[in-house]
Parts: C-alpha cells; sequence; structure tokens
DNA sequence: CGAGGCCCAATTACTTGGGCCTCGGTGCAGTAAT
C-alpha cells in the first residue's frame, strides 16, 4: 500500500504525462480508482476526463481496457497517447487490417499494453472476452457512458450487455465518463453497468458563456427563414443542427447560397465525405456546419460561437449535449433554439419504436426448448438473427426475469418455471413499455423548456438537479438581449407567431422587478430535488427539480411528471418515502 | 406525428387540391463484389 496516493498520482502525472497539475475532481476520481472503487465522473469536455484512466494506467500493472463509442475516438485517442509516448496503447476494430488487430492481440497477450480501446460490440464476443480476460485487466472505463443509457435500449444494445463483459473480465473495477448526465441517467448507467455503490464525481453543469434563447413559430416557413438569418449573421464557427438528413441538406444549400462556407454533415454521406467536413471545421475552413445527431461526438473545437437548432432534439439532455460545443473557449457564445410545436411529432415518433413481439417469442421460445444453457452465437443462427437484434431482445427478455446470463460465459438459461412463452413476450413488453413512457416524457421535459416563461437555464440546470437562485440575466426570457444583430431582428422573425407573443408577454412580466412573491413561500415545501416521493397512481418517484410553484417527478413508471406545489399539498398527492439506503 | 411525393380528378388549359402512401436518427461488424 502507498501511504500517500495523491502525491504518487500526482507524481506520475507530471513524469509521464507531463502534466504539472491535476483538477481536485481529476485527483478525486483517480484515487477512487485506485482504491479499487467504481466511479461516475461526470466533467464538461475539456475538463481532462480521459486523465483520469490514463495516469492510474500507468500505475496498475494490467491493462486498462477503455470502451468508446465510435471507432474514430479510439483512433484519435490512441494516436494521442502513442505520440505523446505516455502509454502503450493499442485498439481492436473492425475498420482495422486484420494484420493490425492480429499483432494488438499478441501485444495484449505478451502484456505489453497499457490501455486497448475497443466497441461494446467487440465485447459481446466470446473470443474476445476470453483473450481480454487471459490479460487480467485492472480496469474497465466506459467513455461516453452517456450512450449506454442513450443507445443501449435500442440502437447499440451490446452497451447493456458491458455488465456481463465485466464480469468475465474479472470483475475489474469500472470507471463511466461522461459530459452531461442527469441524476436518473447516472443511475441508470450505474444499474446497467452493474456498478457497486459507486464514487459520483459531478462537475457544475452550468456553462454560463453559454446565452440560451429560443424563438417559437407555427409555420414551418417562417422557422427556416429564422435559421437561415440567424446562421447567416451569427459569428462564425457555428453549428445548426436539424432533425432529418433531407434538412440538412437543404440548410446548407440556402446557406451557399448566401456566400457562407457550409457543409451538411449526416450519416448518410459518405464516410470520406464526413471525413472531410470534420477537417475542414477543425481546421477552421467552415463557416457552419448543417449536421443530424450524427456530428459532434468527439469533436473539440474551442471557438464554435452558436449552436443553433432548427428543430428540437428529443430531450434536454441530447440538447445540453450539442449546446455544450459551443463556447468551450469560454468566450460568449449563443443557444439558439428554433422551436415548432409539431416538431416534437417526429420526436415522439423516434421515442416509439417498440420491439418485434414476434422476436422476442422466437427467442424465449428457442431458450425453453433447449431447456438449458445456450451460446449467443448458436441462439443468433438458430433463430436467425442479426447480433444486434438478438442482443435487444435478450436484453428485455432478461429485464423482464424470463431469461439469466449464466456467470460462466455468455450463455443462456431460460427462466425458472413454466411460465411459458405468451408470459415472458408479455413480461418484455411491459418492460419495454416503461422505457418508452420514459422517452416520451423526456420529450415532454423538452417541450418544457422550449415553452417556458422562467429563466431557461434555472430550467434546465434545475433538469439536471442542480438549484440555481435568481434570474440568470442571459437567457432570453430573463432580458438577456440577442446581441450581433440589428435591434428586433430576432423578434421580427417570429412575430406574427402567436406563440412567439405569449413567450415575450412571459419576458415582460419577469423583467418588471423580479417575480412575484411566492418563491420563498413555496420554499417552505418538502418537495427538494432527490427526495423521494409515493404517488397513489404513478406509484414511486423522485424528486427533479422544484420551483416557481411546480415540483417536476420523475416516477420510474411513467415518467416525468410536473406538479403544481399548491395541488400537490392541498390533496395530499406524494407522500415523501425515506431516503434510500446505499 | 407530420411532411412530402405521387397519382388522379376537377376544372379551365396547365395548375391546383385531396387522398393515399412512405418515410423519418444515431454505428458497430461482417460479407460480398470489385
Amino acid at each position: 500500500m502507498f501511504a500517500l496516493p495523491s502525491r504518487r498520482l500526482r507524481a506520475t502525472a507530471r513524469r509521464v504525462f507531463g502534466w504539472q497539475k491535476l483538477r481536485p475532481a481529476q485527483l478525486a476520481a483517480m484515487k477512487a480508482v485506485m482504491k479499487r472503487r467504481d466511479v461516475i465522473a461526470v466533467m464538461p469536455t475539456g475538463a481532462g476526463k480521459s486523465a483520469i484512466y490514463q495516469v492510474p494506467a500507468a500505475l496498475l500493472g494490467g491493462p486498462a481496457v477503455v470502451v468508446s463509442p465510435l471507432i474514430a475516438l479510439q483512433r484519435d485517442q490512441m494516436q494521442g497517447l502513442l505520440d505523446s509516448g505516455a502509454l502503450r496503447a493499442a485498439a481492436v476494430n473492425s475498420a482495422q487490417r486484420r494484420s493490425d488487430n492480429d499483432s494488438a492481440w499478441e501485444r495484449i497477450s505478451a502484456s505489453s499494453i497499457d490501455v486497448v480501446f475497443l466497441a461494446p460490440e467487440q465485447l459481446a464476443k466470446d473470443e474476445v472476452l476470453d483473450r481480454l480476460a487471459a490479460a487480467r485487466p485492472r480496469l474497465l472505463v466506459v467513455d461516453e457512458a452517456h450512450c449506454v443509457s442513450s443507445w443501449g435500449h435500442d440502437f447499440r444494445p451490446d452497451y447493456l450487455r458491458l455488465r456481463h463483459a465485466r464480469e468475465r473480465l474479472g470483475d475489474p473495477p469500472v470507471l463511466a465518463l461522461t459530459a452531461s448526465a442527469a441524476a436518473p441517467v447516472r443511475r441508470d448507467i450505474a444499474e446497467r453497468l452493474g456498478m457497486d455503490d459507486p464514487v459520483e464525481i459531478v462537475a457544475g453543469f452550468d456553462r454560463p458563456n453559454i446565452a440560451l434563447e429560443v424563438a417559437a413559430f407555427q409555420d414551418e416557413a417562417a422557422k427556416n427563414r429564422f435559421v437561415v438569418e440567424r446562421a447567416a449573421v451569427e459569428e462564425k464557427p457555428g453549428v445548426v443542427y436539424a432533425t432529418t438528413r433531407r434538412a440538412a441538406d437543404t440548410l446548407a444549400r440556402e446557406l451557399c447560397g448566401l456566400g457562407l462556407d457550409a457543409e451538411s454533415y449526416h450519416a448518410g454521406r459518405t464516410s470520406t465525405d464526413r471525413g472531410d467536413v470534420q477537417d475542414r471545421f477543425l481546421a477552421g475552413g467552415l463557416d457552419v456546419v448543417v449536421a443530424t445527431s450524427a456530428f459532434g461526438m468527439g469533436i473539440d473545437k474551442a471557438d464554435v460561437r452558436f449552436v443553433l437548432h432548427a428543430s428540437v432534439p428529443g430531450s434536454l439532455d441530447a440538447y445540453y449535449q450539442e449546446i455544450g460545443r459551443a463556447g468551450r473557449d469560454g468566450a460568449p457564445a449563443r443557444a439558439i433554439l428554433a422551436y415548432r410545436h409539431k416538431d416534437l411529432g417526429l420526436q415522439r415518433f423516434f421515442a416509439a419504436g417498440a420491439p418485434d413481439a414476434e422476436v422476442l417469442a422466437r427467442v424465449a421460445e428457442r431458450l425453453r426448448k433447449a431447456g438449458g444453457k445456450v451460446r449467443a452465437t448458436a441462439l443468433r443462427t438458430e433463430c436467425d438473427l442479426s447480433a444486434t437484434r438478438l442482443s435487444a431482445a435478450l436484453n428485455l427478455l432478461e429485464e423482464a426475469g424470463a431469461v439469466r446470463t449464466a456467470r460462466d460465459g455468455s450463455r443462456w438459461t431460460g427462466g425458472g418455471g413454466g411460465d411459458g412463452v405468451d408470459a415472458a413476450v408479455h413480461a418484455a413488453l411491459a418492460v419495454d413499455a416503461t422505457h418508452r413512457k420514459l422517452e416520451q416524457s423526456r420529450v415532454d421535459m423538452m417541450r418544457g423548456y422550449a415553452e417556458t416563461v422562467d429563466c431557461r437555464r434555472r430550467f434546465l440546470l434545475g433538469y439536471f438537479g442542480e438549484t440555481a437562485a435568481g434570474s440568470c440575466g442571459s437567457c432570453d426570457n430573463c432580458g438577456g438581449r440577442p446581441s450581433g444583430l440589428p435591434d428586433g431582428r430576432a423578434l421580427r422573425a417570429g412575430a406574427d407567431e402567436p406563440a412567439a407573443r405569449g413567450r415575450r408577454a412571459g419576458r415582460r412580466r419577469s423583467a418588471g422587478g423580479g417575480r412575484p412573491a411566492g418563491r420563498s413561500e413555496a420554499a417552505a415545501h418538502p418537495y427538494r430535488p432527490g427526495v423521494r416521493v409515493r404517488h397513489e397512481q404513478w406509484g414511486d418517484g423522485e424528486v427533479m427539480s422544484e420551483g416557481d410553484g411546480k415540483v417536476t417527478v420523475l416516477f420510474s413508471s411513467v415518467g416525468y411528471r410536473t406538479l403544481s406545489v399548491a395541488v400537490v399539498t392541498d390533496r395530499r398527492l406524494l407522500a415523501r418515502l425515506p431516503e434510500p439506503g446505499r
């Protein structure tokens, strides 16, 4: 044992990496990692999240396995380590030549690798887990860990299988890293990764240099005019987020027509084009990138001056992630949302996709017939399913308690008793329905942000569990004026819109000498963030935020619900529950 | 859920409107064809 872990970590940071100082949050997380604790670190990009595993990796005496969502990210991080010469790094993925993967494995087996980068899909494969386990990894790092929660449930289900991967790797401590995760997302991450009493290190969410603004519209054409005009006049460079590929292409074309250097970025473009757009943007050769949600992760450009959403994203988590790409240099930046109530429809559609009952039945049937353990690869062939669809089905059946994963490997065993296939499918669909409800309620919270007449920053921070006092002075509802524009320009674009009028009326109200009395009175109620409550109809939940006479609760059965404190108190709608014991 | 494309009808002459259908976001891996 070393009596002075901080000193040792600092010394290693200096000697191996040349870092003269470690931030308190970094050091705290590293110390917890060195004590073999599970850790969730939520820190803004640029705060040195990677250092949290890199410094320990130099001391652990065994490889750190880093799960990274994008091959491009793996490549960048590996290159960074190789350039610095600080650590011996390798990656295993499908984009590398076979010979490169082979040599990576040789070095891993020979214990001459400190950090290995992989996507979760790699860790779903038996042979990969066997080879990694043989190298006795000392740490499992999940980078961009919000992907566990946002992608694991459907798009990339192997994210939810990482807890099994961890077991097979010999239960190394898990370090989850992300730039933004509200409390329920952190809990989801911890649970899905099978973390044991994790240490949570959460740096502040507020990005005060990013001014917040929403412009509301009824008419699609008026909204698009606004988007193009604002993108044209705002200080460059900037990012415009669109929901569909087609919208991204159209807007990019219009901006080019105005003489701007603009490009679209989405998954429908060739990888060559995408790489080219990204490189030009990073090098300062583009004014604006118009992108779908595909653009952003791993793009570390300090001087982005605005992020303009041409349409609402599906959650405040996604919104915060995307606007967080502005103003990383600390200089003033702008987050503008062009909002149309009808645009929520597409997000509701995205949140609604249900699993295929027939596929669930096929998998459950096969497992029941086998009557014992089955290999995942065998199951895939027998059920004629892609790896992705099989993983998604197994995740749901497992969560429903109809299937178990054996500890000794990727084998599956039917749930106990003669419950039958129908019951298993029903239970799995019910699990999924609960999850969909939460996703739908996230869309509702996004709507709440767009339509609020109170301080937007307080709303946003409240969503992430931070209470902010008073008005921020830098959102449109607090009287923070859009600058860099001719007076009234931003307002005129939506002037014919009833929704925009409502917004301005709200601003006048709050600008007229502070809020009406009542906030201090309301502060007497017991529903503080973090308090557990029970509702007769919706079951148990947790208070996420409160203010302005309202309280927002996240119920596990129905998702977010915002209630009036007065009504809740009068009718005794919420019973307080004792604090959960950890 | 809602937008846009397509077809067809109605009407006045080549454009418009309604009904119907389809599609819509994120990436990995592994395979087949060059």
